[in-house]
RNA sequence: GGGCCGUUAGCUCAGUUGGCUAGAGCGCCUGCUCGACACGCAGGAAGUCACUGGUUCAAGUCCAGUACGGCCCA
């Protein structure tokens, strides 16, 4: 880099590109484990490939470079782990989608052309998002980024999958799963959105067969309620409360299913709801039977798990009625059902009863209806066999409650039931803001397995074999038990050296031998892309096929901390060796709330499943989410997501960064206002607003530029498909005028800096001492003292706002308007004085780089020019790149109370001055004289010439001296004038500006007086406070005296 | 239904163990192109801290409740 002359403003797109190459050019972020300094590690929750980043993980990610780059500057081995996520169904929807517009199908173009072209979207929103991380700044590790599907991360994913399968972890279970009719695949459970949907409930009436007679009534039928009358063609009985005094008489008698025309049993059970119930809100709506589909309700499930009914699913998996499934008895009536759509079903079915005078009733009936979070269309309790992982075990979700610590845990914590590591992270994990332990405890005491199979190609293929052997097949007696035999032993022998585990179909356990070769049966391979391939080669050669299912991205996520580092066997991966004994547990994961259900939870079990107890992060830091301008979460269908770039184009990425820092408090959500930027014309603008379909306040879809007139098309325009760009309507970028502070800022900093780069001329002088200097000088390093310790207080409790805030202040408030300002008269001819700016300079932008990285990399050669930035009491090394730099060091004698104490009267004495200029307009160059009490005059004098400079005056003389024309004001309690404040005084004006001081004093002095008449006051209240009031009271009426006198004397 | 968050100046937000004359930035008004910065400087106006009670010498801050907005879990 060319050291001269300063550019007159900051422009941040030259700076970034220098520093950057600068960067890439050094390993500064590249981590080696080991040695003796303390380690410092955070995981990058890994983007989805899905799309390009947006402003929340824009906002994600600066607070972790900040995190980074300050442990990285406070002398941490720091590692900042990279990477991206493959996102089974996210990604493969979008594929999928794509390729539809190109008039194709998944499954034209077979798994492993599918697969391809996943691959190269991957590829190449891979290679944005990284791009994107760069262009923020972000100082990881690249050399290690990784990828949940590369070969590191899947060898981990298969090797965590066969521990968990061989410890029995792992289960196929048959039972109903949330399925998407549209992505075909099951669903985990907070994978489905609860949605409040308008519905009704349908009262059917079913046929007693033959009629019964209940308290000498006769009964043709019982009526059942329901909000979704297609799946009474699965119904399998009708169940009533037992406590139902009707039940005596029904329970026990058989209905005729209408349409179906099956005979099925009335049964009791507690579950059922009785209408006269007054603690069920849900009685209102009862009729005190229930129609029981098991196949296709969780409830209903559960009733004929109790009563051993049979299960009759109805549907396909794409929701459409079918007797393909496990439905044999498909009436005539019920055959132009079949291949209908649910909804069209359900209209159908009800338009028969309606017909047949069996529709009793129809209300309008308000709840809730899962949907995919994916798809979007609700979700179908569907009956299939999946895979699930045993998380209700205490080996996992007990160790994920023990994990959290005694002080963020309500109630007690549950003991091991089982011998699962020695305990070793147990109470080493906190939540900051601490609230969010809640919803972590909360999730962990009301768990339920985790389905972990999806019906996808994208992802990671489960490791399992599935079959009947041949060999069994195809031979009888000796023959049959030979190859039996032999099958067998090779299972065995490999079940011994841990290299596979069988499994039965779970409705076959407890078959005789005989009897189980017509049985599927699920073999885990532990290594089927390596070591066992000849196993699988054995299996596959016997007709067993490789479970077609990929497993929950969440899988492969929960295993990021430790599958990036190389685990299982770093051997196997070199350049990870060191890496898990260095920096497992890792230092924070910084994450949205949504996270900590489906991610944060599954890490902390896995790792401490894997890694004997250890935690895969001390800290979770929840950051908040980020709102459009309408309190709408941002999101890709309604176009308000905003790609960082967009604001780096406009405002650079350290403004960008700095207004994140800002943002970040503790509360959960804030609000971004998004503007337009015009591309004709680059100008900014507000674009009209419409709502959406679903209600949501966005973009119209073709917005007009209000300065060109000319037309653009909107992100919502493209989401929503009412528009698309061309030539002459391109796609607007976004802007947000929110974040012109930080850019401001950034510029701020670098006159301050250019200014400060022309007083110093080169000569150092490393032995200053602070009892030689002045009290601007004392005072501005004891304030630099202050925020650092400040800052440092803030980051250990992830108090990002009040390190941005404390920068603003120290830098635009302190330095720039105060010490700038105070040693413009001075500072040329004072060696000692040069040191002092040479010094806090370099600290500023030590401090300041964590939030701002670029601005304060492209200072940071000039500064270094200057020479050697030390002196008494403040260490700060010379370094080549500040990245680099140590945190700056400074003794606690830099504290000067004094010259704090001194500098704050002093300011106070200088907007007292300005504060009557500003009320007479007088033009800033115009010098006035002040005449001051000997108090203030001594003050003065400490300051050397200070208060000249910072207010304008000419001279300073006694008060006795004042002209008869000068303004009199008030400071200190004591009169003091200024005089050519103006050519004429206005005795009017000034009686005014009197008065209006005089009333205000005489408010604060009233309650100041009565807070001390209250007895209750001075006695109970700490006694420096009264001591200060006291203070205050004569601060105040000498104040109000002075005032007094000199409206008299006008 | 349970849990969490928010409601402070026109706008976006600070205000962490109760102790202010309630702050910042933007916007607004007045005056400044004086060699760091108009992405700037100086000054100013602007708030019943959502509402109702309570605790306390003292409440924006703590407690109880209400209203509105948002999120999460059933």
């Amino acid at each position: 880099m060319m050291l001269g002359e300063l550019a007159k403003s900051y422009a941040p797109a030259e700076a970034e590109a220098e520093v950057r190459a600068k960067w890439e050019a050094s390993d500064a972020f590249h981590a080696r484990p080991g040695g003796d300094a303390k380690p410092y590690c955070i995981v990058i929750p890994p983007p989805n490939v899905t799309a390009p980043l947006h402003l929340g993980h824009a906002l994600n990610n600066t607070l972790q470079d900040v995190l980074i780059r300050y442990h990285r500057m406070r002398g941490c081995n720091t590692l900042w782990m990279p990477g991206t996520d493959h996102a089974g169904i996210a990604t493969q929807t979008v594929v999928e989608k794509r390729l539809l517009q190109q008039g194709k199908k998944r499954v034209d173009l077979g798994r492993e052309r599918f697969v391809a072209t996943v691959q190269q979207w991957k590829d190449q929103y891979e290679a944005t998002i990284i791009e994107q991380l760069k262009a923020m700044g972000c100082s990881c590790d690249w050399d290690r980024t990784r990828f949940t599907m590369d070969e590191m991360c899947a060898n981990a994913v298969r090797e965590a999958f066969f521990r968990l399968f061989k410890d029995g972890l792992i289960y196929r279970g048959k039972r109903l799963v949330n399925w998407d009719p549209v992505t075909l695949t099951a669903l985990a459970d907070d994978e489905v959105e609860m949605r409040e949907v308008q519905g009704h409930m349908w009262y059917l009436r079913y046929p007693l067969t033959p009629p019964a007679s209940a308290g000498g009534v006769r009964v043709e039928y019982i009526t059942v309620a329901t909000t979704r009358p297609e799946t009474m063609l699965g119904d399998t009985a009708v169940a009533m409360n037992p406590k139902d005094p009707r039940a005596v008489h029904l329970v026990g008698k058989q209905v005729r299913l209408p349409i179906v025309n099956r005979i099925i049993p009335i049964i009791a059970d507690e579950h059922v709801v009785m209408p006269s119930d007054p603690d069920n809100p849900m009685a209102e709506y009862a009729t005190g039977f229930l129609k029981v589909t098991p196949a296709h309700d969780p409830n209903d499930w559960d009733i004929g798990q109790r009563h051993d009914l049979p299960v009759i699913n109805v549907l396909a998996p794409d929701a459409t009625i079918s007797t393909d499934h496990g439905w044999d008895d498909c009436s005539d009536e019920a055959q132009p059902l079949v291949g209908l759509a649910r909804e069209e079903a359900r209209k159908a079915i009800v338009q028969w009863f309606k017909d047949h005078d069996l529709l009793q009733d129809v209300r309008d009936y308000k709840h809730s209806v899962g949907h995919s979070y994916r798809s979007h269309v609700p979700i179908e309790p569907y009956l299939s066999d999946q895979w699930y992982v045993k998380v209700t075990d205490d080996r996992m979700t007990g160790e994920a409650l023990r994990a959290l610590s005694g002080a963020q845990y309500e109630g007690s914590i549950p003991s091991r039931e089982a011998a699962s590591g020695d305990g070793a992270g147990d109470g080493e994990l906190s939540f900051y803001p601490a609230r969010y332990a809640k919803t972590f405890q909360a999730w962990h005491e009301n768990l339920r397995d985790w389905c972990i199979s999806r019906q996808l190609w994208w992802g990671h293929r489960i490791p399992v074999w599935r079959g009947v052997p041949e060999s069994f097949l195809y031979n009888t007696g000796d023959a049959f038990h030979s190859a039996f035999r032999a099958f067998q032993t090779k299972i065995d022998t490999w079940e011994d050296e841990n290299r596979v585990k069988m499994i039965l179909s779970p409705e076959v356990e407890g078959l005789s031998v005989q009897d189980q070769i017509n049985y599927p049966r699920h073999i885990g391979v532990r290594d089927p892309e390596g070591e066992d391939r000849q196993i699988v080669e054995y299996l596959e050669a016997e007709g067993f096929t490789q479970d077609p299912d990929v497993l929950d991205t969440w899988f492969s996520s929960a295993l990021w901390p430790i599958s990036t580092m190389g685990w299982p066997e770093p051997k196997d991966y070199p350049e990870t060796i060191g890496l898990l004994e260095t920096f497992n547990p890792s230092s924070v994961l910084t994450t949205g709330r949504d996270i900590i259900t489906l991610w944060v939870s599954r890490m902390v079990m896995f790792n401490r499943y894997f890694r004997n107890g250890t935690l895969p992060f001390r800290h979770v830091y929840i950051h908040p989410m980020i709102q459009d301008g309408h309190g709408q979460r941002m999101s890709k269908s309604l176009g308000n997501g905003v790609d960082p770039r967009d604001i780096i184009h406009t405002h650079g990425a350290d403004a960008l960064r700095y207004i994140f820092v800002q943002m970040a408090t503790t509360t959960q959500d804030v609000r971004l206002p998004v503007d337009m930027l015009c591309p004709h014309c680059e100008h900014a603008f507000r674009p009209t607003q419409t709502k959406s379909p679903t209600g949501h306040r966005v973009s119209v879809p073709e917005p007009q530029c209000p300065n060109c007139s000319r037309k653009m098309v909107s992100a919502y325009g493209i989401a929503s498909g009412l528009a698309s760009p061309t030539d002459d309507t391109p796609l607007a970028r976004n802007t947000s005028q929110k974040f012109d502070l930080g850019r401001n800022f950034a510029n701020k900093l670098w006159n301050a800096a250019r200014f400060a780069l022309g007083q110093m001329n080169g000569e150092t002088s490393g032995d200053v001492r602070l009892s030689e200097l002045s009290l601007v000088d004392r005072w501005i390093l004891a304030r630099l003292y202050r925020i650092v310790r400040k800052i440092e207080a803030a980051l250990a409790e992830y108090q990002f706002n009040v390190y941005a805030d404390a920068m603003y202040e120290f830098i635009w408030g302190d330095f720039c308007d105060w010490y700038l300002e105070a040693i413009k008269p001075t500072v040329k001819d004072s060696s000692a004085q040069q040191q002092v700016l040479r010094t806090v300079l370099n600290a500023i932008l030590r401090i300041l780089h964590p939030i701002c990285p670029f601005v304060t990399e492209s200072l940071w050669p000039h500064v270094q020019a200057t020479g050697d930035a030390s002196l008494e009491g403040i260490c700060l090394a010379p370094s080549e790149m500040l990245a680099e730099a140590a945190w700056p060091e400074i003794d606690a004698a830099v504290d000067d109370m004094h010259a704090l104490a001194d500098f704050s009267s002093l300011q106070a004495l200088v907007e007292s001055i300005r504060n009557i200029r500003g009320a007479h307009n007088v033009p800033p160059k115009k010098d006035i004289r002040l005449f001051a009490t000997p108090t203030t005059i001594a003050l003065i004098d400490r300051a050397d010439r200070t208060v000249s400079a910072l207010a304008g005056l000419s001279s300073v003389q006694t008060i006795d001296h004042r002209p008869a024309d000068a303004l009199v004001f008030t400071f200190d309690g004591e009169e003091q004038a200024l005089a050519d404040v103006i050519e004429k005084v206005d005795p009017e004006m000034e009686r005014d500006r009197l008065q209006r001081q005089i009333t205000d004093l005489q408010k604060r002095r009233e309650g100041l007086v009565n807070r001390l008449a209250n007895p209750g006051y001075t006695d109970k209240a700490p006694a420096h406070l009264v001591d200060e009031t006291r203070t205050q009271l004569a601060t105040v009426e000498a104040d109000l005296g002075a005032a007094e006198k000199a409206i008299n004397t006008l």
